[in-house]
RNA sequence: GCCUGAGUAGCUCAAUGGUAGAGCAAAUGGCUGUUAACCAUUAGGUUCGGGGGUCGAAUCCCUGCUCAGGCGCCA
């Protein structure tokens, strides 16, 4: 019967037929393993020379890396097999033999640099196979949660006429007569969709031409964009809390065997639960300069200022209220501080930054036009958007949550550029 | 863009002014419970490119390129 790896316990001293691809092979004379992948898992097989044909047995001398191999074997439970379980077996055979050329990616270490440029092949490899299992999971996560709980998809262009805040650096392109510019953000696309559908999110990529080089950014990442008519910050950050947990809740479920071979800390991940801290982003600030970093009133975090709050928390801290000046002409006023504006950043722990910013949007038209003025930028750009305050505005809030970063935090890897199949970062546009 | 570090065999690294080496991978052989298996043998080099200096350079100097770690930029 052919089974899936994935699927091995359910068989337990049942004879099984496998093919798949060798992943590593080891061979003593008279007993040989093989560590055999599917695309579901990996499983190691023993193979002993007197429990099936000689020729058979024989044939192992033959086998290479990444050779695909049909077996038959009887499912066994044994401490010694990574993974618990592995295959007995009695036919084994080879279908397709590759020695061309030896495979690249070898058992020992490499460095980075090389394992980027074959990562078409290194996706191969087991803890990159259990990254990206654990983000297509989390994708079904945020797709189930938002199925759940009555959002619509909307997707917004990621063709678009012009930059949506005219800051930051967009990748532009030919656009028949004109320009078109990819697109950084779905949200004001959003903005107008809630209007016609009440709560919608859009799910994308999205392209950003910032020479950023740290281990948290890529030219193009994903993100989740929900929108919330008739919500406000506190709301908002009560919604940003449940979809938290209600991902990382799904991926200890689901995703434990895939969690340890990436060898993150599970009980850390269990202790993500409601409430996060909530902190201003005035009293974030004393918390800097109470922790000896000298900072003032009206700037934005950098890295160490950041690590300083975060390290204080061993969950996510939502810090809110920022000053007017460093936030986008969008969001909201907080009406008992005019200085400040009603935007939200959730930082993750041990470093991973900021996962989601969100905020209350302006939606009031004359406070809207106010706010494009005196950030430079020009009405005719926005006239839809505009628009969406003269006919039936109200409060409404919504978020970005940045896939990749959400994924890295999650699987506890250190870098972003491994949250995606295929990384697009300031120097890497290859394979 | 800035700071720091690195670039030597297919890969990961050693050799700091005096004959370029190891482990892994490859090839051959051995081994009945391996865990990145192990053991033996063989083969494997434009020391990132260009220039300089020295009796002599992987090593020192200049320059260019590439990569990494961090910072900045970044809703």
């Amino acid at each position: 019967m052919d089974v899936s790896i994935k699927k091995i316990a359910d068989h337990l001293e049942k004879e099984v037929s496998i093919k798949g691809w060798v992943d590593n092979f080891r061979s003593s004379g008279k007993i040989a393993f093989i560590i055999l992948r599917d695309g579901t898992g990996f499983i190691q097989n023993v193979l002993v020379k007197n429990e099936m044909s000689e020729e058979e047995f024989n044939s192992i001398k033959d086998l290479t890396y990444e050779d695909v191999i049909d077996i038959k074997g009887i499912v066994k439970e044994n401490k010694r097999a990574p993974g618990g379980y592995e295959i007995l077996v009695k036919q084994f055979k080879i279908i397709y033999h590759y020695d061309k050329e030896e495979y690249p990616i070898q058992k020992k270490d490499h460095g980075v640099d090389f394992l980027l440029n074959h990562r078409h092949l290194w996706l191969r490899s087991k803890k990159e196979f259990a990254t990206i299992m654990i983000r297509d999971e989390i994708i079904k996560a945020i797709r189930d949660y938002m199925y759940e709980n009555d959002y619509i998809l909307l997707d917004s262009p990621i063709l678009t006429p012009t930059a949506p805040e005219g800051t930051g650096s967009l990748f532009e392109t030919d656009y028949f007569d004109t320009k078109a510019y990819l697109s950084q953000s779905g949200q004001l696309y959003q903005e107008a969709g809630i209007f016609a559908f009440r709560k919608t999110y859009c799910f994308g990529p999205t392209f950003r031409a910032e020479k950023s080089k740290t281990k948290k950014h890529l030219t193009e990442f994903w993100m989740i964009e929900p929108e919330i008519a008739f919500c406000d910050l506190n709301e908002l950050m009560e919604i940003e809390e449940d979809f938290v947990i209600y991902i990382i809740t799904r991926i200890i479920e689901r995703q434990k065997n895939n969690l340890e071979i990436l060898g993150r800390n599970i009980e850390d991940l269990k202790k993500i639960t409601s409430p996060f801290y909530r902190i201003s982003y005035t009293d974030a600030v004393k918390m800097v300069n109470d922790g000896g970093l000298k900072m003032e009133w009206g700037e934005d975090f950098g890295a160490d200022e950041e690590a300083i709050v975060s390290n204080h928390f061993d969950k996510p801290v939502f810090i809110h209220r920022f000053p007017k000046k460093i936030k986008p002409f969008y969001m909201e006023d907080d009406p008992e501080d005019p200085k400040v504006v009603l935007g939200v950043d959730l930082i993750a722990p041990q470093g991973y930054g900021e996962i989601v910013g969100g905020s209350q949007r302006v939606h009031d038209l004359d406070k809207l036009l106010k706010n494009l003025k005196a950030a430079g930028l020009p009405e005719e750009n926005y006239k839809w958007y505009i628009d969406l305050r003269k006919w039936g505005s109200v409060p409404h809030s919504g978020f970005g949550l940045g896939l990749e970063r959400t994924v890295a935090w999650i699987t506890g890897i250190s870098h972003v550029r491994t949250a995606i199949p295929f990384p697009r970062m300031i120097n890497r546009i290859y394979p």
